[in-house]
DNA sequence: TCAGTTGTAATAGTGAAACTAGAACAATAG
DNA sequence: CTATTGTTCTAGTTTCACTATTACAACTGA
């Protein structure tokens, strides 16, 4: 399965379905045109609300990553696929930052206060 | 003030404050040795309930990035200033993610996923 | 030694948000 | 026309952030 989740990860279910796709189109596991799994199927795959999922799916779909119609599903949009060009640097900003001995919350607090700016 | 705190930013209060100090060391403005202000200080200061302020310290320290004893309050470890040398990899892939159109969300996603492999 | 400062811990209450549950509905596909 | 799939609504449970108060223990500095 693409997408997994982990309940007591201390991050929010939605979220890391929401993660999980953004991360799959950006290394091209998700193409543009593909359609995500049913709202009701994933639901059922992950053994939890398909609420959860919608919510996810609807995050995506406000940040422009997937177009949901009824009927059609979840499908991924061209700006899904655009992390793709950035991922070798995410790569190398990491393998950088354990070398350093940065850890992770302290490179995403880095990335946060360096964006909105 | 070094610490600023938005109470309907989504992300939790602590969390904000623990990400202030990760970025304020990281840019060397906290520099090993110095001490964070009192918790009750702060809490004042920022008008919110010490332990929230505590919650914060204590998520730093078991980061390994301030060192708490009763007495003499949060003082910034070494391993706090790691972050300097990485600083400019995160602002060049920042900018590179904007120029691209990829959102902060996108970002954050993949560095999460690429970190812990 | 002693008083003041500071983090630690325990208990408890409030409110918001995540998650679940079930049902009915609307748009699309085939 | 039927099955599929997202949308909406209501509602309940649970978890967690946050607040509040009190007492305590370790350390500092005079």
């Amino acid at each position: 399965m693409l997408i997994r989740v982990d309940p007591g990860s201390g991050v929010a279910i939605y979220d890391q379905i929401a993660a999980s796709v953004r991360a799959a189109a950006a290394r091209g596991a998700l193409r543009p045109g593909e359609r995500l799994p049913a709202a009701r199927e994933l639901a059922d795959a992950l053994d939890i609300n398909i609420h959860t999922v919608l919510r996810a799916y609807q995050d995506l779909r406000d940040e422009g990553l997937v177009d949901l119609r009824r009927g059609r599903g979840a499908v991924v949009t061209e700006a899904a696929s655009r992390g793709a060009p950035i991922l070798e640097a995410v790569r190398a900003l990491v393998a950088e930052a354990r070398n350093e001995g940065v850890g992770a919350q302290t490179l995403i607090s880095l990335i946060r206060e360096e964006y909105p700016a």
